[in-house]
DNA sequence: GACATGACCGCAC
DNA sequence: AGTGCGGCCATGT
């Protein structure tokens, strides 16, 4: 488990977390390329507009708030409340 | 092996 | 507040 559960992580930070300050797309583009079937916790990735990145018409982006919410993370408008992974609580 | 694209971010105007 | 530009690594052709 990267993230912790019911919080979530922009691109920027997971990337610095990760070493890679700067290498936001990275993170986009490693979790762009993963499998559905994966365990990896992408849907608490988020973009640093405190919102998600996939297309509003995508079953992805549904899935993702569906899960967030199920996770206890309430989005507002489509923007995560929590945001952020050990900054403001 | 090289080029182009991508679920992005931060700063300047 | 919104728009434009440069930079990072991985993946696909």
């Amino acid at each position: 488990m990267s993230i912790p559960l019911g919080k979530v992580i922009t691109y920027g930070q997971l990337a610095s977390l990760a070493g890679l300050p700067g290498a936001a797309r990275l993170a986009g583009s490693v979790l762009c390329g993963l499998p559905e079937n994966t365990e990896l916790p992408w849907h608490r990735v988020i973009n640093a507009q405190g919102k998600i990145s996939l297309p509003a018409d995508s079953a992805a982006y549904k899935k993702q708030i569906q899960r967030l919410k199920a996770e206890g993370v309430h989005i507002k408008n489509g923007k995560i409340s929590l945001r952020i992974y050990g900054y403001n609580n």
